[in-house]
RNA sequence: GCCCCCGUAGCUCAGUGGAUAGAGCAGUGGUUUCCUAAACCAUGUGCGCAAGUUCGAUUCUUGCCGGGGGCACCA
């Protein structure tokens, strides 16, 4: 169990002083203990008072004077000042003494600030995305999953979540088949057939598979499959993506047979190849089977027109949905009621799937049919991620290279690098439209945020360098003080564990690019007005300050840990735009 | 028609039930004997419209308008 952070112990004292004035009474929600918006409003500013009307039957302004009492007395000298203002709020100004121990505290956790923040909530978790079909190369709308898909598995484990990361291929049903028949037609030289895949991909896949003109058409698509599943792999690792497990579909259809693990990688097992095909003699249900007899059992399906039926719309959805059709075949939805299944049998807390927003228009079908089966709607999420556009110079960018009619995720890597595309598409919101300026995004300059907070990171480790080598610089010391620029910082790092809380919760790891971007703000302004390494300055500065730097440093990495970017050691014009070449 | 997302500064977007709504970019004007100038400073009368809930709404609810997307016994 890690210590309490500074802020945290900050808001238990606040916690004590509301009780105090209650009389052991907490409101329905809890007060609010943040930055105000203005510098003159003190270090930090709570609510509380403003809550408390009803509980104690006094005005808010009132309530806080008597809050402000309490606080005064169990902070001692810890606070510098407090005061009653506006309509209710408390400012309190910490005295440096605090600060200087908050900071400690800081340093003392290490590379662990910041983490198990989940504490007691910590939930096992299981978290599907991109999920591309594997009739292609990664495009750039699986590029955002990917991004936003591995950065919330970062961000949620270290906040303290234990998640397993999946990807389920889609290796089952008539999409396979055409890429088989589209893959045979180009290695005999014809076109695609009529809907097929058009891609100069499939030429090129076709061509690796051996006699792939006279074999039968399945083999091709199991061997076209394969080939397309490697290539993501390849893709999404270069793009700092990856998964603890890659889910067939098609397994979902395989009997599974006597002895054969039905659910070898729930979240007390090991990681194993589960959805692999059971033993080829395998007899017996498939998992489909068993996921249709929990949904009979359960009195969810029925029967009409000889197709099985899902009876969702009791559910919410909009209207039932065919399991099974008239001839027999299973459909898609089908495979995704027997995948949840399988979900839920492996005992997550929690399963969250990170969809596309061309499948927004299964969430309530998801959702019932994750109900349906016996699960809990609360422990279900399907996050639904929003378009990519593409814009050089503002122009709409061409979206044709050698991957038909979409842009990959490889060409976009090409061309913009890893840190500015997992930069570019994790800095905004996943359920808001991101309009990505190639021209933009390529710049090797800190007019590109994603350089600038990396930038940051480097300039600091730079000083931590230098200072380790006992080096001092001819600068003229400043007067040494605790000033405004350093007090924010500090104030920023004390805010990190926060910030994580709040990211994890909302399942918004964007935030961490907004908070990385204005803690490098802040370390710019600290680093404008105060010396580190200057000659002359006293050693209690000095190293005053080099904390400051180390604890700032140690968060800007997690944040760009989190995110998957790259933090430096140095930046220099040489080694970007051999990056970028 | 129904459903989902969005509508905040010139552009791209953060943000919040509360005290004077922010950042980046672009623009303008400055700064370099500098721990990396890949820097810094200054400069901004903006929450689509209308009701409702609330002590207080840009934030929550409803309606409308506008933009994007989705509505298969395809996957």
């Amino acid at each position: 169990m890690t210590s309490p952070s500074p802020l945290q112990r900050l808001r238990t004292v606040l916690d004590d002083a509301v009780l105090n004035v209650t009389g052991g009474e907490r409101p329905k929600s809890a007060p609010t203990l943040e930055r105000p918006k203005q510098a003159a409003h003190g270090d930090y500013a709570t609510n509380a008072a403003m809550l408390l009307p009803k509980l104690v039957g006094a005005a808010p302004p009132m309530i806080a004077e008597r809050l402000s009492v309490a606080l005064t007395e169990y902070l001692g000298d810890d606070l510098q000042a407090i005061d009653v203002a506006g309509p209710g709020f408390l400012n309190l100004r910490l005295s440096d003494a605090w600060l200087a121990r908050a900071l400690a505290q800081v340093l003392e956790a290490g590379d662990a600030y910041g983490t198990a923040g989940a504490g007691d909530a910590a939930e096992a978790i299981h978290l599907e995305f991109v999920s591309n079909n594997p009739t292609g190369p990664v495009h750039i709308g699986g590029a955002r999953g990917a991004a936003f898909g591995s950065a919330l598995a970062n961000l949620l484990t270290f906040h303290g979540h234990r998640v397993h990361r999946e990807y389920y291929v889609n290796d089952h049903g008539n999409q396979v088949e055409l890429f088989g028949a589209s893959l045979q037609a180009r290695a005999r030289g014809e076109e695609p057939p009529e809907g097929g895949y058009q891609g100069d991909y499939v030429t090129e896949v076709a061509s690796r598979i051996p006699e792939a003109a006279t074999r039968p058409v399945g083999e091709v698509a199991t061997e076209g499959i394969a080939l397309m599943v490697a290539a993501q792999k390849a893709s999404l690792e270069a793009f700092r993506t990856t998964f603890d497990q890659w889910f067939s579909e098609r397994s979902l259809h395989a009997p599974r047979g006597d002895g054969n693990p039905t659910h070898p990688s729930g979240p007390g097992a090991p990681d194993a190849t589960a959805g692999a095909d059971g033993p080829a003699d395998a007899t017996g249900p498939s998992e489909v089977d068993e996921a249709f007899a929990v949904l009979a059992e359960q009195g969810r399906t029925y029967e009409r027109d000889g197709a099985l039926f899902l009876s969702t719309t009791e559910l919410g959805d909009d209207k039932d949905r065919v399991l099974v059709r008239a001839d027999g075949r299973p459909t898609y939805f089908a495979s995704d009621v027997a995948y949840h299944h399988d979900k839920r049998v492996r005992g997550y807390d929690r399963v969250i799937d990170v969809l596309g927003a061309d499948h927004h228009g299964y969430v309530a079908r998801i959702e019932a049919a994750f109900e349906a089966l016996g699960g809990d709607r609360d422990r279900i999420e399907l996050l639904i991620t929003q378009f990519v556009n593409l814009f050089e110079a503002g122009e709409r960018a061409k979206m044709s290279k050698r991957a038909g009619e979409f842009v990959a995720l490889d060409d976009l890597v090409a061309d913009i690098g890893v840190d500015a595309a997992r930069w570019y598409l994790l800095a905004r919101s996943h359920d808001t439209t991101i309009d990505l300026d190639l021209v933009d995004a390529r710049e090797q300059a800190p007019e590109n945020p994603v350089y600038y907070v990396q930038y940051a990171h480097a300039r600091i480790r730079s000083i931590l360098v230098r200072a380790d080598a006992g080096e001092t610089t001819a600068r003229e010391p400043d007067d040494g003080s605790v000033n405004a620029s350093e007090r924010e910082l500090v104030l920023a790092v004390l805010a990190w564990p926060d910030e994580v809380a709040e990211a994890a919760a909302r399942r918004a790891p964007h935030r961490i690019a907004t908070y990385a971007l204005s803690l490098a703000r802040g370390f710019a302004a600290f680093y404008r007005d105060c010396e580190v390494l200057a000659e002359g300055l006293p050693a209690d500065v000095r190293a005053r300050r080099l904390d400051v730097c180390s604890a700032t440093v140690a968060v800007l990495a997690s944040a760009l840990g989190i995110l998957g970017v790259d933090a430096p050691e140095r930046m220099d014009r040489e080694h970007a735009e051999v990056d970028a070449a």
